[in-house]
DNA sequence: TTGATTTATGATAACGTTATCAGAAATCGT
DNA sequence: ACGATTTCTGATAACGTTATCATAAATCAA
């Protein structure tokens, strides 16, 4: 059982067979290829035809050697071992962008290699993509500092500390914390912990971990309240659980616990649970984060929530459109989180 | 607030730079950069010197054009509406491919764009990609159909029926079915209820509809057990909830209900407990399936699981390798589910 | 020392396409 | 009927690379 021979054994029909089958000479099938003016109709249709019977298909690099665009763009996470993606990278972001870039005729490659310098340049100038999505933006991040101070065109999910003439979309993390706290503070809520980003978010720079915590900061002091967080993986549900014990030990008067990822959340839910604590009548779960699992555990969750869908589909849009024309006005765009109340959150006692 | 120019104003440097500023030829640095016989050290020393000053990149299209591989792969799912496909697609199976590619030397794209078979042979043709994964693959597959005619390299996640000659990596949906059943019958448990894949998948000929069916079939004669079955839309909760709501209906005296799909376990647990059973003591639930929350829901879920990212990591690798060596063995292999006993199931009283 | 081999380099021709130019044919205005 | 324009087509030269061949220099075997 062997596979049979592969394709490199095809000839392949070139232009010059199109031009021979239809009398005319190359210069003119090409024209025609590329919609240009001046071809007598009648011409036309017996080229096509050509094309047509022979199955023809441009050669596109031989089409980039002459300088055209290679119409691909590419998602790039910067990842130390891609394995520890899954629980951070959501689908969404790759769907959506590769949803926008298709219609936009672009190929998506989807980059989880780890880039140096030097080779995340060598994908610009060797025309493997035209432009760059980068994901999971730090406040001082060495691709944005390259890229800018080389010119290659890219967009951000997420931004960077210094945003001047680069575009971006994110999620307003602050926003969402303040919401968070406001929407549990009026249903009367004052003692309140926090399950957030991991602490090698927050030293490295990373834009969700700095953001949540200055909007963290500002929400204790608008309502005057006390500082109860942990700092844990959003790989989980374990890690949620044995933060949230960690934490009612400390303050065991929580009446309400905020998490920034859905799975941690869920974890709290079983330590609150397994303390005896009801959820959400003795103490409310409230997430900041996005999937369609809020509906799918006991309670179901209140969130702050956003469509990773949506963003990644517009950040692409933004690539496509300023390859398109080069002089666009940058795009910068915060996205506000709503918030959806579910059963998670209830007025405190 | 304009971008700055883009990059096309950048003139590239080529191999001729590089000869010249080390006072070679051209052929010679071509040479150096592939590793040929035959260089002088000293040369050999020159030119990467002037390389490294330049900063000169191959330009991979002008290779291409003289019949090197595109080193690409695309991984394919076919899909009408990119929205619906974040419940289906995982994303595991997106960084298994593209981590795997990524070791290889290879880029990965992501098409979701909707195919014809003219647009499916262009992207060969046309020297986009050396390799496709094919992920939902139907028992008569066009596209699987097409490429073996034509005789282009690809793999599947799935497996179609006719599988002569053919590479995939599968999930034995069958024997989890099964396995599934065998798990619940030790335990006690003669009425079983099922929720499985949406009606349309089956009439579409769907790989893992038509195996979970024959398994589901060989369970029931197996065991002598009766048939209640939903089929339902993996997107999930909803539809996991209003299902099992209608399969009580039809049969309160359920013991046991077995989702090929965690999102519509945990819609199915919300449901048994909202009609006053308690999981896993008076309805156990047993989910095929994959996904960390499994751990999150309450009870957590006992389940026949897999790695997503193993199996597409496979399927890469298995694509690669055929592409370096052509008469490789065709490789076929199937992945048993194993049993991850949580606390959702339990011998029947 | 001689001829054969090995080692090192360069000239040249492709790969498939498009841009530029030049020229031919058709159409137009008077 | 004439030149001026418009419409159409084809030669030719690139684009950046690698393969092939030829040749020159160095090394080797006797």
């Amino acid at each position: 059982m062997y596979p049979k021979k592969f394709s490199n054994s095809k000839p392949n029909i070139t232009i010059a067979d199109v031009a021979k089958a239809a009398g005319v000479s190359i210069p003119t099938v090409s024209r025609i290829l590329n919609n240009k003016v001046y071809v007598a109709d009648e011409t036309r249709d017996r080229v096509n035809q050509a094309i047509k019977e022979l199955g023809y298909v441009p050669h596109i690099q031989a089409r980039q050697l002459r300088g055209a665009p290679s119409q691909t763009l590419a998602l790039h996470y910067p990842v130390e071992s891609p394995e520890m993606l899954s629980s951070v990278v959501e689908i969404p972001y790759v769907i959506g962008a590769a949803a926008a870039a298709s219609k936009q005729g672009y190929f998506l490659n989807f980059l989880v290699s780890q880039l140096t310098p030097d080779t995340l340049l060598n994908i610009y100038r060797s025309n493997q993509v035209d432009g760059l999505i980068l994901l999971q933006v730090s406040l001082d991040d060495w691709r944005v500092n390259l890229l800018r101070e080389q010119d290659y065109p890219f967009v951000m999910i997420g931004r960077c500390a210094n945003l001047e003439d680069l575009s971006f979309i994110d999620l307003d993390f602050e926003t969402a914390m303040i919401e968070a706290f406001d929407h549990l503070v009026a249903l009367g809520h004052r003692e309140i912990g926090l399950l957030t980003y991991p602490e090698r978010w927050r030293t490295a720079g990373l834009g969700p971990a700095a953001h949540s915590l200055a909007g963290y900061e500002r929400a204790l002091q608008k309502h005057s309240l006390g500082s109860y967080y942990r700092e844990v993986e959003l790989s989980g549900v374990e890690a949620g659980f044995a933060a949230t014990q960690d934490l009612l030990e400390e303050r065991p008067q929580l009446t309400a616990i905020i998490a920034t990822n859905h799975l941690v959340a869920a974890g709290s839910i079983k330590a609150l649970t397994q303390r005896g604590y009801r959820v959400p009548e003795d103490c409310s779960v409230l997430a900041i984060g996005f999937g369609e699992i809020a509906n799918g555990i006991t309670p179901s969750l209140t969130a702050l929530e956003w469509s990773s869908y949506e963003v990644s589909y517009q950040a692409t849009l933004i690539m496509t459109n300023q390859l398109k024309e080069k002089r666009l006005p940058v795009q910068q765009i915060l996205v506000a989180p709503r918030l959806v109340i579910r059963e998670s959150t209830k007025e405190a006692i």
